[in-house]
DNA sequence: CCAATTATGCTCCGATTGAGCATATCATAT
DNA sequence: ATATGATATGCTCAATCGGAGCATAATTGG
């Protein structure tokens, strides 16, 4: 592309495409990756595309031998490494796709990667994570005082509203704006890379490529939220299952723990699911009903509803 | 771009911006158009354009006079007319702003657009428009039993659930699944085009050119949707403002009536507002008190949640 | 048989929500 | 000035929902 610089010349894009693939694995709410665990499946949109769906797909079954079920489109942007100097501009289209992980012997493993490697301050099922107290907290109050066009006030409130202070409660689908946070304190070594001079080491959590890693924390908000009214739990579930099993899904994802009674007392109203007439004894105590999602719901999810209880405080 | 049709060929892309800018005028929700209507505001992305939400704040301003305030993305699409042949490809980024009509004197007016030109099936204020029992949903009915692959059961289902049949509740968000549902039908204008022979005539509602229809209702849904749980209203009130004002907007929006005394213990036990002190006399009755929106809910929107009372079956 | 473990049913209570009655305060017509 | 119509605003009541916990049932492993 050799174009001139008129600001009102037209111009081509790359496109690039990108998936968040979610699942939930031992309990484990866990993300598609390659390279190591340091890059989301990726790659060009081409000419052989039939469609920006399709292409995603491509990328990704050539790159993690993983066929997608559902997805849906997560966010566009222009990438911001690249936005400073140069005219020659790519855009990704980002996706989150639901699955769970159907291999069968003698395919090459996947490499599902927990979520809480890159974000160990977003699993509260045991509580708040120590790392927020002794690591992050501080240093975001240091940062909050320091040295800035808007320090002080505002970005104490921004800290306090994202993580929960002062008697705040701790909402589990504020995950980019907590990342976000931690990204502009420099806390993390996206942040810091290409600057020059020693700076206080990243807190805790892997780093990604480029903003692979702010990709999946969206990917990661956008299924918490969406999951309190959306019955997408479906796609990440074994077509039979326990409610105990559902739970621990459900809270996987959350990151928090959910009343068990209550958990079950909400599902069967919603009738979401039906016993299959089965039990299943794989744990210790008392055999538990398996249950399938009634194929109503399988149809309506567009529309339906599902009210999911999170513990609150 | 001669580009080989070698299939793995990375190509560039064309990208055009998109607006859905809505704001509530007369107790009207109102979409910024062009073109008499025909069109939404849009246009390329340029190398000038330092951001895609940068170039479409630019966009909108040339075209209509008008600055945007809040803006977010709504959807990324490859545009499905120059799907079927032409390698040249075109994506679509739609963005959705909220705003109020701040027109000074002197300046042109604006192409404001009733939303429910567009969609008249949409305004339930004054209970289920007419045209959903004498014109729509027969004509919907004929096409579900009529010939196609999925046709039958499963189409009615899906207009079942769409539309509130059977008992089923009428479901505001569902505004693009209902007008994709007329677009496969061919009861909308959109569908017609370029098909030979001859057609029932639509069904009542303006088009527009391309998809900037569905990318409207795309934006309706969203705004709809989101109204409930964000407290995105703020950006379509002017600064002050009574109660039923407000409820008259979110009414306006939500395309159905709301309980009066039930809203106004909402607002109020959220704290989303606080009284100015003054009342206004405008209306016949009572004066009634005016409010703003309290300063620290502006800063936690992001966070924070509204839950508007919008009344069921 | 006992202890540990998990499943499942049921109760209680406070908070939320839908619906409606009653009263207050204004403008306007008579 | 008085009645009427209109809007604003306060309050009640019942139904439902949601959070929390107790109690019981059905297993497995000593």
């Amino acid at each position: 592309m050799n174009v001139t610089q008129d600001p009102h010349q037209r111009h081509e894009v790359k496109v690039d495409l990108m998936a968040v693939v979610a699942a939930v694995i031992d309990n484990c709410p866990r993300a598609l990756t390659i390279k190591q665990g340091k890059a989301l499946p990726s790659g060009p949109f081409e000419l052989g595309h039939r469609s920006l769906q399709a292409g995603l797909r491509d990328w990704v079954e050539q790159q993690t031998g993983h066929r997608l079920g559902y997805i849906e489109q997560l966010y566009t942007f222009a990438d911001r490494d690249r936005m400073a100097d140069e005219p020659e501009r790519a855009i990704s289209i980002s996706y989150l796709g639901l699955t769970r992980d159907e291999r069968k012997d003698g395919q090459a493993p996947r490499d599902w990667r927990s979520w809480y490697d890159y974000f160990p301050w977003e699993d509260h099922r045991k509580g708040p994570p120590a790392i927020l107290a002794d690591f992050i907290l501080p240093r975001l109050k240091v940062w909050a005082e320091g040295p800035g066009e808007e320090a002080g006030e505002e970005r104490y409130h921004r800290i306090a509203v994202a993580f929960g202070l002062d008697g705040r409660p701790w909402n589990e689908e504020l995950v980019l704006q907590r990342y976000e946070l931690l990204y502009e304190a420099g806390l993390v070594d996206e942040a810091l890379r290409g600057r020059k001079g020693s700076h206080t080491p990243p807190v805790p959590g892997r780093s990604m490529i480029a903003d692979h890693r702010r990709i999946l924390a969206t990917g990661i908000a956008r299924l918490r939220t969406k999951i309190k009214y959306r019955p997408v739990v479906f796609e990440l579930m074994p077509p039979v299952f326990t409610l105990l099993q559902l739970q621990r899904a459900v809270e996987a994802l959350s990151g928090r723990l959910v009343h068990k009674q209550n958990f079950r007392r909400l599902i069967e109203q919603q009738e979401l699911v039906e016993e299959t007439g089965e039990t299943t004894s794989e744990t210790r105590g008392r055999p538990a009903k398996l249950f399938r999602f009634r194929p109503v719901v399988l149809m309506e999810r567009t529309a339906a509803g599902t009210k999911l209880p999170v513990i609150r405080a």
